[in-house]
DNA sequence: TTCGTTGCAAAGGATTTGCACTTTA
DNA sequence: TAAAGTGCAAATCCTTTGCAACGAA
């Protein structure tokens, strides 16, 4: 990757309140770069790939920082791992359980009428669609 | 229970196609009577709770076969845990991040409107709306 | 007797933690 | 040289699996 976009991530990063160390960095890199949704597992896989030195537990404290602190979503749909979405922006999301892949539901089309209103002494934190889908033969 | 519910449950299970044992009965009893959301854990300190006798696995068993069979739903809202819904109609979920809890929102109200159409060659499982809130200073 | 069920313990997979080492301000 | 970050391995948690014992038809 190049200078210009390491800087431009190292950016991003202190500008949230962390620290740009080479690690998390390329974390950054494999995750930030472009609108996905990565497990844990693929972010570390991606960054070995790249020539990265880091280690597993690394890997699931950066994800668990950027997502503290707004960087990237969690988008909790598959029992057996977390996505980390590299969108932040409001959206949605198909989620195919043949495949275990997301795909954005852009939130501009999307209209939700009718909620309740929030429980008593609660706060909202965000409205999540998921359309559960199935392919080939499910 | 009273053997009327009893009956009344070993008749659900015969329905779907599960033969309804001791142990099937117990979860049923516990899970299926009312409106709720439990995950397997729970399900099974009840059962023991009320004197009946199950494993772990046939609890973990059971819930799966329930689940395939649509007497329940599986919730997957919280990345440590899959919630077992009794009500199987279309609804909606609060989920409280701070206290882990789950609350129904009724399908009735809400109206979706403008999602796009399904990716090719896949169909439809269904829609799920989770607002994720937080109580107290979450 | 045969097939489906059960239970126990072990295995599995994702995530977290403990702790010593390294980096950096 | 403190404070923060990293890595490794072990630990943990939820869930699944292997397999022998059990139970109903």
């Amino acid at each position: 990757m190049s200078q210009a976009s390491r800087h431009a991530l190292a950016e991003r990063l202190l500008a949230v309140g962390i620290k740009p160390t080479a690690q998390r960095l390329h974390v950054a890199q494999v995750l930030l770069d472009r609108p996905q949704h990565l497990a844990a597992d693929e972010v570390l896989a991606r960054v070995k790939r790249r020539g990265g030195r880091v280690s597993k537990a690394t890997v699931y404290n950066t994800l668990r920082a950027f997502a503290d602190h707004g960087l990237v979503r969690e988008v909790v749909v598959d029992p057996t791992r977390i996505f980390y979405d590299s969108t932040v922006e409001p959206h949605h999301h198909f989620f195919d359980e043949t495949s275990h892949a997301l795909t954005d539901i852009l939130a501009g089309g999307v209209r939700i009428a009718g909620l309740p209103s929030l429980p008593a002494g609660t706060e909202a934190v965000g409205v999540e669609v998921v359309v559960r889908i199935r392919s080939g033969r499910g």
